[in-house]
RNA sequence: GGCGGGAUUCCCGAGCGGUCAAAGGGGUCAGACUGUAAAUCUGAUGGCUCUGCCUUCGCAGGUUCGAAUCCUGCUCCCGCCA
């Protein structure tokens, strides 16, 4: 039924950072080879935002890879620790507070886009919301009994704000015991996470070796967990498979959506395409690793050529991976002609000029600062005079790139004229609304 | 509760009566270069009816010809002590 353990431990331990216990991963494929029962590999994602980001993704396949050699995928959607907000790895507390109906609409999304990498078909969801919400005061003050403040300040992410004396807030001490009780919950063999995510790990390991805490969450077990519990009524403890933090787009911060820095499973293939050749060098062997399946020999070949072609090929891959076939050579196609060839993209955004500048141009002109701003290419008059000034400001005249320089510059209001501003603003001039004058 | 320290432009952080739209750094934007990569270099970075005018330095008042800078009250943060 399963694949030889040496095979699944190559699989498994491509892109991982760290395995903790280590010794202890080849055990439990023995274990469950041996017995015919398929590992249950859990990872848990917060619906606290919309985009899910190739960030996400590196779990995200690691989880695909362990569904392939046969085992059992658990999502967790953490639609109660969404309330708390992760502290993992965060100088500060987490300002905003969602809703219960924004979390599940972002709930729903996020599996959209889980789906994407994962088979939800044969994968089990589970909300966190179903035991905690459940769960009395009584039974929390139980669960909370099983951790020390000092084992809390363990965690670089806290010691760190307790030495620089930021706030760290009691239900954010919460979170790693909510996020191990759900270890317990659901009978993980392995937990699939970032590195950053060590100390919840661990914790539920505490947890599941715990029989008084395994009774607590009994009632939430499925018939498959239970019987895997040993005769006092612990659970066999998970293992952490943690990936690498994937960098963003500037090569140096971890990818995020409050970054900017990210890539998302949603874009379109030309959106990804662009972004993916403005990748640093440097990043493009972790991207390689961790975002694809090629052997990491032949990594090593293509890295060796043109990195142009190593980007191109790299984008194609992931592209592949969340669009129809075809399209990410179209992508390609289209950045070697807009971006390399620098020609006019056929898609511009339109821009109609307000009624009251048409009406105003007596010559059919207007002010090119105007235009600016009134386009939104810039925010402001002040800066639009700047950009001017810069020289970052050209019209397209019969084809012709035109620079302008003076606020007052005047350009003919017709159908079709093509202006911009730097790399990413250009605007398209498109049916001018004179009916109701 | 007592005593001290602090709140500055997107962020960090100087300024401590005029020369302050406010140093420096980060970020961002733009220009050069290039593989529209990175690195590097250069410039810009409150607004406007732009050789000038207006609005910003926690909030509200006050002193002064003149305040981000001094005084009073308020709000919020932080440390130490209890």
């Amino acid at each position: 039924m399963f694949p030889p353990v040496e095979d699944q431990l190559a699989i498994i331990r491509r892109g991982v950072e760290k395995i903790v216990p280590e010794e202890e991963l080849a055990q439990k494929l023995e274990h469950s080879r041996k017995t015919c029962r398929p590992l249950r590999v859990k990872y848990g994602i917060d619906p606290t935002g919309i985009d899910v980001h190739l960030g996400h993704t590196v779990p995200l396949r690691k989880m695909r890879q362990f569904q392939e050699l046969g085992h059992q995928a658990v999502i967790i959607i953490g639609n109660a620790t969404a309330m708390v907000g992760d502290p993992s790895g965060r100088d500060q507390a987490r300002a905003k507070k969602l809703t219960a109906e924004d979390i599940e609409a972002n709930a729903r999304d996020y599996l959209n886009q889980v789906g994407k990498v994962v088979d939800l078909s044969k994968a089990e969801v589970h909300r966190n919301g179903d035991w905690f919400g459940a769960m009395g005061l009584a039974e929390i003050l139980r669960l909370c009994g099983q951790v020390t403040i000092a084992q809390l300040l363990t965690r670089d992410d806290f010691a760190k704000r307790y030495a620089a004396a930021t706030p760290i807030f009691l239900h954010e001490c919460l979170y790693p015991v909510m996020q191990a009780f759900d270890s317990v919950c659901i009978g993980a063999d392995i937990e699939l996470g970032g590195t950053e995510q060590l100390y919840s790990f661990m914790l539920a390991r505490d947890l599941q070796k715990d029989p008084s805490t395994c009774a607590l969450a009994e009632q939430w077990m499925n018939d498959d967990v239970k019987s895997r519990r040993s005769a006092e009524g612990a659970l066999p403890q998970q293992i952490g498979v943690m990936s690498p933090i994937l960098v963003g787009l500037d090569g140096v911060r971890r990818m995020g959506k409050s970054l900017g820095n990210y890539i998302g499973v949603s874009e379109s293939p030309y959106d990804m395409m662009k972004k993916f050749m403005q990748l640093p060098d440097s990043v493009m062997q972790m991207y390689y690793e961790l975002l694809t399946d090629i052997p990491l020999a032949e990594v090593q070949q293509i890295l060796a050529g043109h990195p142009q072609e190593s980007k191109f090929r790299l984008g194609q891959l992931v592209i592949d991976e969340f669009h129809q076939t075809g399209t990410s050579e179209t992508a390609v196609a289209q950045w070697k002609r807009e971006v390399r060839d620098k020609e006019l993209p056929t898609d511009i955004e339109p821009y109609q000029v307000p009624k009251q500048y048409y009406l105003l141009a007596v010559d059919g002109t207007m002010q090119i600062g105007d235009m600016l701003v009134e386009s939104k290419l810039c925010p402001s008059y002040s800066e639009a005079v700047r950009k001017l000034r810069e020289g970052a400001v050209f019209v397209y005249e019969n084809g012709e790139k035109k620079k302008l320089m003076n606020r007052s510059d005047r350009v003919k209001i017709e159908n079709g004229l093509v202006f911009g501003m730097g790399k990413k603003g250009l605007r398209k001039i498109e049916s001018i609304d004179v009916s109701h004058s």
